[in-house]
RNA sequence: GGACAGGUGGCCGAGUGGUUAAAGGCAGCAGACUGUAAAUCUGCCCGUGAAAGCGUACGCUGGUUCGAAUCCAGCCCUGUCCA
């Protein structure tokens, strides 16, 4: 395992801003532009791991806070590690707890030194530190950890914003400080910098300056979708990632939408996380090429069709769908997720091979003519 | 045949004189969900109508009352128990 390369981002290909390629990491390769399903606490929920990976993901998620409350970090380092203890040996990112810090503001009090949160399960008091954070997710055995930092809400103000992406930036030193102080993990592991600054091109790039002058295996453009519209996203996505290391992996958080997605890898970012498909086809809603099925709907009642000819669900009708999902039935949220998943995969896939063959804005026109919004 | 209990909107179930088109739950019909406090949340849910409104409605019929799902009488039906 040593002999492998800890972190190494292979640019196999460019059709304008986007880039298709490979992240060679001791657990596994990842192909970029990557989909990362999430599995916070341990699971992708009403997924197994094996059904996860044959679906083509090659990295999955883990949360910091989540994991630190419950099983504990130092427990998971007692059972050896999220990887055995989950069953997914391949690469893992956790998340720092930074997005918690907007998501549980109800629950946390921010200062300097870190976040104080009130553990939404039993309300014990918690402080996360950036040091604390790259502790945690060295404990996790994470492969990229991610530096602590605030999501900044929408609708900051540019002082807000400011001030916030001014305190990540500190906290990005710490973080980076203190994963390299874990000598053992951080020679096997990477470190990945989060960009902040709303929706300001300024604030964007004075963040980008100060991770670049830091130095990261890898940047992620944290702070959107968080409620601003597709419009502003993709506007801050028009310059952010050339703010970033062009030999570097651009990882933005928590997008997206499938059209999210396709118009982020054409202004160049290479990985991405999301809750949506997961959440959503347990609440009923499948993505497919021709946009988003509620298939709670009764107009699925009888409809024997499947979601997808090549789904891996694809013997389970919208008919049995809709009846498992408005039965209540656990099988409906696994069978919906794992085609959400898959269809993700799918879509990353069609990225990738359209970049590697130059024919990505056929591709993306392509999607946008035959994907409804809504 | 007798004694109790009870009949409320698709279902369950509050409500015992006016502020009740009638709580709440379920079912039903839609919407939302973006580094997961989410197998969650929100809206609609008698008819008509964009709405105001109008019409109809608490087993049936009649009565008391300014006013009845609520009180009275008769009837019908259901459950339990006794013959």
């Amino acid at each position: 395992m040593s002999e492998q390369p800890r972190f190494i981002f292979n640019i196999a290909a460019t059709d304008g801003k986007a880039r298709t390629g490979t992240i060679t990491m001791q657990r596994g390769e990842i192909r970029t532009p990557a989909f990362m399903p999430v599995g916070t606490a341990a699971t992708v929920k009403a997924m197994k791991p094996a059904a996860v990976r044959a679906i083509g993901a090659d990295i999955i998620l883990g949360n910091t806070y989540h994991l630190m409350l419950r099983p504990g970090a130092e427990r998971m380092a007692r059972l050896g590690g999220l990887h055995s203890f989950m069953d997914w040996p391949r690469p893992i990112l956790t998340d720092s707890g930074g997005y918690q810090v907007m998501s549980l503001s109800a629950l946390t009090k921010l200062t300097e030194e870190g976040v104080a949160f009130s553990s939404h399960l039993d309300g014990s008091k918690h402080l996360i530190t950036p040091e604390r954070s790259m502790e945690i997710q060295r404990l996790l055995g994470s492969d990229i950890v991610m530096a602590f930092d605030e999501c900044t809400k929408n609708g900051a103000t540019r002082d807000e914003a400011a001030a916030s992406m001014e305190r990540s930036m500190r906290w990005a030193r710490r973080s980076r400080d203190g994963f390299d102080s874990g000598a053992e993990h951080a020679a096997r592991a990477a470190l990945f910098g989060i960009q902040q600054g709303s929706l300001d091109e300024d604030l964007r790039l004075r963040s980008a300056q100060a991770l670049i002058e830091i130095g990261f295996d890898g940047y992620a453009i944290g702070g959107l979708a968080v409620g601003e519209g597709q419009d502003a996203m993709f506007g801050v996505l028009d310059y952010a990632p050339g703010q970033l290391p062009a030999e570097k992996p651009r990882y933005l958080m928590g997008v997206g939408k499938p059209d999210d997605i396709v118009g982020a890898v054409e202004r160049g970012v290479d990985m991405f996380d999301c809750v949506l498909l997961t959440r959503s086809g347990r609440n009923g809603q499948a993505f497919t090429w021709d946009g988003p099925l509620n298939l709670r709907n009764a107009k699925f009642a009888e409809d024997l069709t499947p979601l997808d000819p090549a789904s891996p669900v694809a013997n389970a009708s919208k008919a049995y769908l809709h009846h498992l999902i408005k039965s209540g039935e656990m099988l409906g949220a696994m069978l919906m997720t794992e085609h959400n998943l898959w269809f993700y995969q799918q879509l990353m896939a069609g990225l990738r091979g359209a970049i590697a063959e130059g024919r990505l804005a056929a591709f993306a026109g392509d999607f946008r003519a035959r994907y409804r919004k809504d």
